[in-house]
DNA sequence: AGCACGCCGACT
DNA sequence: GTCGGCGTGCTC
């Protein structure tokens, strides 16, 4: 790891700091650094500075140096907020990269890469912590005052915090509040998340000593006469014993005892309830227990992807579902912590279930943390400083978790690389988590990437098949479960006579009664993508249209209301159609809430459950749908792409696609390779552990040639299909694509903004461009829409030259006044 | 991102 | 006649 030094003037010329702000400002701006600064400010460190008017803002001091600014005077740092640096090198160099490469600002890199903590802002308010109690004692004069003004008034905005030390200077005390949690900082809409609290029961202090102990549970009168009591303390001691800590709810549900018996073991003194804040994931003691051995198939390409990793840095492990990648992982994992390493595990965010996170903890206990939106800032910042430090060895974490400040780094797993979302669409940086992470291992010596799917994405594979990844192949099922077998339901044979059967047909709903019959279990998965479910007028076809958006609104049943999903505005039922006045509405619903209620009714008796956006708005949930369907008391799980994504059930033996037709319907060149991602990742929840699993498809085109490929598990026939038309039409793996979204509240001036644009990049990229067209769905919150296609060869340097043009070419619209108000947004690598 | 500066509608 | 709408530009 590099070291971080002190800037060393060579001469008494003026010291300069190049500051990375959380904002969107075209290049870094330049502060000058007070004489006094000079021996604590460091690369890397945060530092409070003016700008504009009076505002303030956390920077990050990326470069020190001596040249004076030519066109303006530079403006003093105000403050050094952290005594080390907050980031490494590498982060300072990854977000450079970032920008360049997905053409953003730093700044907005750093927005996304610090935890909300670390960037103070004026527009921040300080909330008071509850919980600090009114016991100020400790705190210096200037920190008492705004403890004193939080107590009564529970939210100060930063000016005011100003105004009441009569100084500019709050950072540095509003940090001190944040460390000794008087107060934390509220950053608009965000944190939501409130630290889990449990009451842990502890043995009273008096009776630690075994003879003490031995005497109360012999001697003691108290617990003579209360023979219940007594039971659950000789329950507690067993559990204290065989598992150590344990909380009241545990304790109780495992020993049947009742709140009053626990209540009076507590008036007694005999035991403790003390509450804790607890973390999701329990730090564990920091050993390391891998405790299970790698069947054959798993040991070789375990040995495979290691002698690959020290040939190229890249190493690609395509092993179909349920193939026992985990413990692959896990052993590569220990491989490196043990050479003194630190590991980073990617997956989608929706797979980091507490199932995954408990799996890993499992064998690294306190060596791992986990990194993920669900968790609090105050989290976030912790685990930040403890990957610094490198006191945690591993991270798992979702895409965001790139930013974490490795010393270290030897090892990136990218798990379900293929996963589209990998890539962040909205709103900047707009980068793609995956490359990103293989740039990010160059600028660590001796890195290494694993990306491992089941069904690798084209570019990956393309990437092991020319030989710059190394590949390795496990296609085995772990235990040999075999593969499940996949069957067509032709739905233009059926003829239903109610809608709900052309929802669940006739075959399907058999097979869903024989899983019942033998106590199995159903996932059924409907993408939404497919129809859009929607309140119609019956008379002249009217559908009720969002305000906002060019898009039609959905019915929810549940809350009873019409939702657009684009821009989350809600409207109530229509009740009268808006063009004929008629009140005649049909809902044609096929969404997941309209199959579960087919579901009841055709199946009254099985116990049926969601899963989808709606039904897990919850942070917990997803987990606890999850560990119901675990734990056998969901029959029929119906969901969408949220059933797909790493979970591993045991007892599942039908998986049902009920609109394949849909998946295979999406207007994007890269369908066919998502309908086959998606349904062999949905058919691999079939059939994990005991026997064959059976996937029903429903489908009007039984013979697509991607359901032959899904069918036959035949990942190589669909890969070689598509990587032809990829280079007959130009796109990726073959070439870089780059989109450009135009945006504006008119439509005519988007529409000649695109146009021109275009002209004038054509004279380069004759070739290279599609559009421009108008997005199907062609205006979002009140802006029309209009988008440009660029495919451009993979070449490095042309496509550094591209991004120069597209980017004169957005400065030379902008002269125009006509356009002045077109924002461009370009999004390389797009999905 | 904010905030100040700057040109067109309903009002003390 | 003004107050104030938000469109545009600037912040080292």
């Amino acid at each position: 790891m590099q070291e971080l030094e002190l800037y060393e003037p060579t001469n008494t010329r003026k010291v300069f700091a190049e500051i990375i702000i959380p904002l969107a400002l075209p290049i870094n701006y330049t502060w000058l650094v007070p004489q006094h600064m000079l021996p604590i400010i460091k690369v890397g460190c945060r530092v409070e500075v003016n700008l504009g008017k009076n505002k303030r803002y956390a920077g990050i001091v990326k470069q020190l140096h001596q040249e004076a600014p030519e066109f303006f005077e530079a403006k003093e740092v105000l403050n050094i907020l952290d005594v080390q640096p907050v980031v490494y090198p590498q982060q300072l160099l990854l977000w450079e990269w970032m920008s360049a490469y997905y053409m953003c600002t730093q700044g907005e890199v750093m927005a996304a890469a610090l935890p909300a903590h670390f960037k103070l802002s004026s527009e921040s308010v300080l909330v008071f912590n509850e919980e600090a109690g009114e016991d100020f004692t400790e705190l210096d004069n200037e920190e008492y005052l705004v403890a004193e003004a939080l107590l009564i008034r529970k939210e100060l905005k930063l000016p005011e915090v100003q105004l009441i030390l009569d100084s500019s200077h709050v950072y540095p005390v509003i940090n001190r509040l944040i460390q000794k949690r008087i107060c934390y900082v509220w950053e608009a809409l965000k944190e939501t998340y409130t630290p889990k609290k449990e009451d842990y029961i502890l043995l009273s202090t008096e009776y630690s000593s075994e003879a003490a102990l031995e005497l109360l549970l012999n001697e003691d009168k108290r617990l003579q006469r209360a023979e219940k009591q007594m039971e659950l303390l000789l329950a507690y001691l067993h559990f204290q014993k065989t598992e150590g800590e344990i909380t009241k709810s545990a304790l109780l549900k495992k020993s049947g005892a009742t709140d009053a018996q626990l209540k009076g073991l507590i008036e007694k003194g005999i035991l403790v309830a003390e509450r804790r804040v607890v973390d999701r994931i329990k730090r564990g003691a920091k050993n390391i227990e891998i405790n299970f051995s790698l069947s054959e198939a798993q040991t070789t390409a375990f040995e495979e992807i290691k002698t690959s990793l020290t040939e190229k840095p890249i190493c690609l492990l395509h092993g179909v579902t349920s193939s026992g990648k985990t413990e692959i992982y896990i052993r590569l994992i220990e491989d490196y912590i043990r050479s003194g390493k630190q590991v980073l595990y990617m997956l989608p965010e929706i797979a980091l279930t507490s199932q995954t996170i408990r799996r890993l903890q499992k064998h690294f206990g306190g060596h791992i943390g986990v990194y993920h939106s669900r968790f609090s800032q105050n989290e976030r910042i912790e685990i930040w400083n403890k990957v610094k430090d490198g006191e945690l060895k591993i991270v798992l974490g979702a895409r965001s978790a790139l930013f974490l400040p490795f010393g270290n780094l030897g090892l990136i797993i990218c798990d379900e690389e293929h996963d589209t979302s990998y890539k962040q669409m909205e709103p900047a940086p707009r980068y793609h988590a995956r490359d990103t992470a293989i740039y990010m291992s160059s600028l660590y010596e001796d890195c290494k990437v694993l990306l491992g799917s089941a069904t690798p994405s084209l570019e990956s594979y393309y990437n092991a098949s020319k030989e710059k990844y190394g590949l390795v192949k496990l296609m085995q099922r772990y235990g040999n479960v075999e593969m499940p077998v996949l069957e067509m339901i032709d739905t233009r044979r059926l003829k239903p006579k109610d809608p709900n059967a052309a929802i669940l047909s006739e075959p399907l709903c058999n097979a869903i009664q024989a899983s019942m019959d033998a106590a199995k279990q159903v996932i059924l998965f409907q993408n939404r993508r497919g129809y859009t479910p929607y309140q119609r007028c019956n008379v002249c076809g009217w559908i009720p249209q969002c305000k906002h958006c060019d898009v039609s609104l959905t019915f929810h049943k549940f809350y009873n209301k019409l939702v657009c999903h684009y821009c989350g505005t809600s409207y109530a039922p229509m009740q009268t159609c808006a063009a004929c006045g008629s009140h005649d509405f049909v809902q044609r619903q096929f969404g997941t809430e309209r199959i579960e209620e087919v579901l009841q009714e055709i199946f009254p008796l099985a116990k049926t459950a969601r899963m989808d956006m709606d039904s897990v708005r919850g942070k917990n949930a997803h987990d606890q749908l999850i560990q119901s369907f675990e734990q056998l008391n969901i029959d029929i799980l119906v969901g969408t792409q949220m059933v797909v994504k790493g979970l591993d059930f045991g007892n599942v033996d039908l998986v049902g696609i009920l609109d394949a037709d849909g998946i295979l319907s999406f207007a994007d060149f890269r369908v066919n390779e998502r309908a086959f991602q998606l349904m062999e990742q949905v058919s691999g929840r079939a059939g994990r552990k005991h026997g064959k699993g059976k996937v029903l498809v429903q489908t009007s085109q039984p013979k697509h040639p991607v359901l032959m490929q899904v069918q036959q598990h035949d990942y190589d026939a669909l890969y070689n299909d598509e990587i032809a038309k990829r280079e007959q039409f130009f796109y990726p793996p073959f070439s870089r694509i780059i989109k450009l979204t135009f945006k504006n509240k008119i439509r005519e001036v988007v529409q000649d903004a695109a146009q021109i644009f275009t002209g004038a990049l054509s004279n380069r990229y004759k070739d290279h461009i599609t559009g421009p067209a108008e997005p199907v769905i062609n205006r979002l919150r009140n802006q029309y829409l209009m988008e440009i296609l660029l495919k451009l060869p993979r070449n490095a340097k042309a496509l550094e030259q591209c991004k120069k043009d597209i980017l004169y070419q957005i400065a030379v619209l902008h002269q125009e006044p006509r356009y002045k108000s077109v924002t461009v947004i370009p999004d390389v690598d797009g999905i």
